[in-house]
DNA sequence: CTGCAGGGGTAAA
DNA sequence: TTTACCCCTGCA
């Protein structure tokens, strides 16, 4: 671990509040001054933007540069995605102007995994406050520029933690599925470093889809937002339903359309981005209503 | 102040 | 296909 620094020039597609809040990650803080402060992996990181200029710095396990290429996903060209989606309709334009300077981070997949299962039914301010509670609790404490972080814990880490603890730690009735999830994981009933070498994006889903508090929901999320990076996936919440039917289909209530139709609709139009197409318009909607 | 709906779904009936 | 679910917040 060593305190380190790399500034992006020029960089396109990259704007802290549209990656940070677009829905996909739940451990980065918006700091007095307008940067954002995160954990990740083992590596404290502030990230801020000076004009033309991203700025990162913080304790880096590996080369800063190598890992930051990876976790913001610098090697995928943006631009020619958004060029692409943004001529299907004015939908999509609008939606890609709004919310440009999104990135679909490379998260870890365990920690992915656990995230989203806490977000099932759930508010962000609760969500962010149980994973902080989570690896202040079980985590290992990292020291940077005299502040305290955490680590999000491994799951040799939540091993032998109990139902109630959980529970005692604000999780609700989550408490029984990160259990059982985690016990799943370290008795390797689903092998995660298999899954990460998988190419098969249906048979990732299906592994996802055994583990408890698991649904299609949430697996979709998992394999857009960790480092599966299956940008083919359509996560439908209740923002996405709003928006795609208020778009594309117009039924009168909006719980009447099945996830099918909708799926259906997201492939045709977006095919093999559907997942960044959702992203795009699950931020716009959200945030302006 | 109390009551209640609803929130980035899932599991069980 | 429908319903309960832990906890917090916003609002009647």
């Amino acid at each position: 671990m060593k305190e380190q620094k790399i500034i992006l020039k020029n960089i396109d597609s990259f704007v802290l509040q549209d990656i940070f809040e677009c829905g996909q990650c739940f451990r980065w803080n918006l700091q007095e001054d307008g940067s954002y402060t995160g954990v990740f992996g083992e590596n404290v990181l502030n990230v801020k933007q000076e004009k033309q200029d991203i700025i990162m710095e913080g304790l880096c396990k590996n080369d800063i540069k190598e890992t930051i290429e990876e976790y913001f996903d610098l090697k995928r060209d943006y631009k020619q995605i958004k060029e692409k989606l943004a001529k299907i309709d004015e939908n999509m334009e609008a939606s890609i102007k709004y919310g440009q300077g999104i990135r679909l981070l490379n998260q870890d997949l365990w920690e992915t995994i656990l995230s989203f299962i806490i977000s099932a039914n759930n508010n962000i301010p609760r969500i962010r406050g149980i994973i902080e509670r989570l690896s202040r609790t079980y985590g290992n404490e990292i020291i940077w520029r005299e502040k305290k972080y955490y680590t999000f814990p491994s799951a040799e880490q939540l091993k032998d933690v109990t139902i109630k603890e959980y529970r005692d730690l604000g999780l609700g009735f989550r408490d029984k599925r990160l259990y059982e999830t985690t016990q799943m994981i370290v008795n390797q009933k689903v092998d995660l470093e298999a899954m990460k070498k998988n190419s098969n994006t249906f048979e990732l889903k299906e592994q996802l889809l055994t583990l408890s508090g698991i649904g299609p929901k949430v697996a979709d999320c998992i394999l857009l937002f960790s480092t599966l990076k299956r940008l083919e996936v359509f996560p439908i919440d209740v923002w996405v339903r709003r928006v795609m039917n208020d778009l594309y289909i117009q039924e009168p209530n909006e719980n009447q359309v099945s996830k099918k139709q909708i799926e259906r609709i997201a492939t045709e139009k977006f095919g093999d981005l559907a997942g960044l197409a959702q992203q795009y318009l699950f931020y716009w909607r959200r945030e302006t209503g």
